[in-house]
DNA sequence: CGTACAGTTGATGATCATCAATCCCTGTGG
DNA sequence: CCACAGGGATTGATGATCATCAACTGTACG
């Protein structure tokens, strides 16, 4: 068991057991940022709904094409949803940390292959039941929404990241994405990196080599420093920023 | 006035008057693919909450970072959604057709700048209205949530497609996609391709000088025709499929 | 110790962005 | 009716960036 296994228990991310959720709501905030939304009493209701399951690094929860029969939010760790392509290819679409939902489908089957990235427990909640929880609680189901509203401002963000040209740019972004999901633990501003470059290029568009080489000119600019492969930290705030938000 | 503009209306597309809302749900299908959502009743409810607008070309519905007081669902014509960004560039997150939906909001504003490309009449639900109709109505909020998980399925379909490296295989998407989504009415399997050039390059990820390239390469292999700049035709169909599945 | 997997580095070619010049179409005003 | 202006579209030349291939290193783990 590596290091950066250990350290992703959640120490102060989520003071409730059980299934969270959180997004940036579409109504005008009343305080800014990631709101949780659900309250004491929804939440009462998901955890009777859900049941707790752990999956070791590497487990598939589900792949594509399965019978949808449930969705899922992260509790704990980091997994990735994903897309096979042609010729051994493979699209993450996504990097799905504590708090976010994953299991959406298209006419009852899921359209991701969803995998752990490091040992996670996600809250399984069968879909029948929370369809039904849904329609009698119209409240749960506007939470609901937000969310996925919210899921789909990421995925055109996404979408955005990965059209730009400089495999740099796209690299800082995927980190300043890590700093705002990852553990809010880690001492001195360092980003924990949980998922593999070959990861990092299926999710950025590039090559494995352009990841690796990306990372290299970050170092060699003074920009960021790579501790070891599942750590980085940066170090000149100003360029970092401006990488990050180029065009 | 020209040719293409005359052609989008809806000539079968839909039956009723007034919004209406398609996608394909995700739960299992009892008929496949795009589903009309909202029931007789749904619809007269929309109907009262929503006025009617119209939109000549170019006219903006709205800007990015406008308050957020509407939810659109697009009735006829084309729509563009999309961002500024540095250096005066720009990124299309979507195109958008009738029955489709935009104005969804990040913590009060509008993320996105939406824009007509030919004249369009837009149904405006009032936001607040619409977030009482939702509560009030679980099954009007659960067919929401369908919508919103279709768009979210595009988003990252979208990203998908601009992190290829050909420009002639993101552009036999984008054309398989307006074939999808276009006016079912073209005769002899025509596309009409409502955009301009540059607006294509602005939603594949590729200067507007790769899209004619890429456009001009697709017609001397035979696969597509482009008769003016508004229309497309498949000429080779084994060999547009194949450029616009593979990895 | 040896296998397997992740990561690293270099050389080469493919593809695209950019710049610049030009064309085409449309609408406008003389 | 024609000249002109302007935006969109097209084409060519050049350089930047990335993918690919190949060889190699490092690390984890049985």
């Amino acid at each position: 068991m590596t290091d950066w296994m250990r350290q992703r228990n959640d120490t102060g991310a989520t003071s409730r057991r059980g299934p969270s959720l959180r997004a940036i709501p579409f109504h005008a905030p009343s305080c800014p940022g990631l709101v949780d939304l659900l309250s004491a009493n929804h939440h009462e209701r998901l955890v009777r709904l859900g049941a707790v399951r752990h999956f070791p690094a590497r487990a598939i929860v589900y792949r594509e094409g399965d019978t949808a029969d449930a969705v899922f939010i992260i509790g704990e760790g980091a997994v990735k949803s994903c897309r096979d392509l042609r010729r051994g290819r493979r699209r993450i679409s996504a990097f799905l940390f504590a708090h976010d939902v994953c299991g959406l489908a298209e006419a009852g089957r899921y359209v991701n292959t969803v995998q752990a990235l490091t040992p996670s427990s996600l809250y399984r909640l069968d879909l029948h039941e929370l369809s039904r929880a849904l329609q009698h609680d119209s409240e749960l189901e506007f939470r609901f929404l937000c969310r996925i509203v919210h899921e789909l401002r990421e995925a055109q963000q996404h979408a955005v990241t990965i059209s730009r040209r400089h495999a740099a740019g796209r690299l800082a972004l995927l980190l300043r994405m890590l700093e705002a999901n990852g553990a809010p633990s880690t001492p001195g501003g360092g980003v924990q990196v949980p998922m593999t470059r070959s990861d990092i290029a299926d999710y950025l568009g590039l090559s494995l080599e352009s990841v690796v080489r990306a990372s290299r000119r970050l170092e060699r600019q003074g920009i960021v420093t790579f501790p070891d492969r599942h750590h980085a930290r940066v170090l000149d705030r100003r360029r970092f920023e401006a990488l990050a938000s180029a065009a």
